[in-house]
DNA sequence: CCTCTTGAAGTTGTGTACAAAACGGGCATG
DNA sequence: CATGCCCGTTTTGTACACAACTTCAAGAGG
């Protein structure tokens, strides 16, 4: 990370995804440029990469906006990841992990077992065990070892207010419990049978766990999207 | 298309495309923006947004080079493409068609077999295979009404060297027939399977039909690509 | 003979000035 | 009063100059 222009790119990035910039929102390039202390050189170069990504609309001469996901983008962003991540789980389960990945990701899975089954379920447990969500998730795109198909993951992840994180963040300013801890219970349910079928080769169990698991978490995020939504248009 | 950099964006990825640089090539600010008669700024916006479609690697303060495939990150692409136009697939069948959209498909269902099932097959019936083949699938997409699937999809289609257009360009430049006869029949009957599943509303199996369908071709074309490279190998 | 240094050439990164296009307000006109 | 045109302002697009970095090769030193 060395030029100004990947530096502007992360921060941009960063920022969009934590709800820094709401979904709609202008990005002037001179503003931008004043408030990174550079010139509009890089900005440009990093707004281009985020339009690419995904993350922002763009109009010849008219300029960028952070890109409006609405609750059916949302949807069939979720439709697409419960695939991609049935098929990672399913290869996983048939490649198989090495000595060192398995005990990886057993110790991640008994780490959140422990966690939430715990007493204590505060920020701090709920923050850790997202870390750990995102790492088991991981720990399966890597066991594939497909990087395309990481990639395609990765992509359906970084959406504005889609992200954990800046789901995370909306949580925390609101003081909205996004999920109850059932739900988190639930989702640690299906934590351990997808590690079961994993590590114990059963591909297609593996994808159908995980298929399901996806898209519950959709199912979940876009009623609180759409319960957000409601409340957004009440205000005016 | 009004901006320079947009003609230029277009016009470079066809280049590439097409194969009229090579994968591993560089590509030199100076030497595009001469060659196009205009500045570096737009030759640095076109660059940026075709490594971020993947089509470009880059290294700061190294520049770009066209990206290189791999035989490994062919059989990748192909293992996600398979799957998402599997769920593609099913989605279409579970949907369903509308009157005018049925009527269609079915038009080009008829044509391709009258086609591959005809006396002539040239490089002409050949190459109007191809165009109904991509309409065929593109109607897939758009059935699913997803628009974010009909993109991963066609992610997976626009890499250098593996769109049907990439190699096309190549058979004709090097006068290689990459499929025989034989292996249009059963594509086409691939097709004939995956239409009538739909159009039945059988989505099970339209995933599966349409699953084997791409894997079949990912392995034809992994297959000849490796029999390319060993060609190229030999050569120097 | 090999390795490391050093410098020069070339390429990319950044800042800035100017051109062109879109936005907005005010005025004239129906 | 509504509507449409015109012009100034603002914002984006492009060109170019310069700075910073990489690369490569030649030469000194081991």
């Amino acid at each position: 990370m060395v030029t100004r222009a990947e530096t502007v790119t992360k921060q941009l990035r960063a920022a969009i995804l934590d709800g820094g910039y709401a979904p709609g929102a202008r990005l002037n390039e001179m503003a931008l440029a004043e408030a990174m202390a550079v010139s509009r050189t890089p900005i440009r170069a990093a707004l281009s990469v985020l339009f690419a990504e995904g993350l922002l609309d763009y109009e010849p001469n008219c300029g960028y906006v952070v890109r409006r996901i609405s609750l059916d983008d949302a949807a069939h962003i979720y439709t697409v990841r419960a695939s991609l991540e049935g098929l990672a789980a399913r290869l996983a389960a048939e490649i198989g992990l090495g000595d060192s990945e398995r005990a990886r990701f057993q110790a991640t899975l008994d780490e959140m077992e422990h966690l939430v089954s715990g007493q204590a379920w505060e920020a701090e447990q709920q923050e850790r065990w997202g870390a750990l969500n995102i790492a088991f998730h991981g720990m399966i795109c890597a066991a594939t070892q497909n990087n395309y198909l990481a990639a395609s993951i990765q992509r359906t992840r970084t959406l504005p207010v889609l992200t954990e994180r800046g789901l995370k963040t909306f949580a925390a300013e609101r003081a909205v419990v996004w999920w109850d801890r059932a739900a988190y219970r639930r989702s640690q349910d299906d934590h351990l049978d997808i590690g079961d079928a994993i590590l114990t080769r059963q591909g297609t169990r593996a994808e159908a766990v995980m298929r399901e698991h996806i898209e519950r978490s959709g199912r979940l995020i876009n009623q609180k999207l759409a319960i957000r939504s409601e409340a957004l248009l009440a205000l005016p």
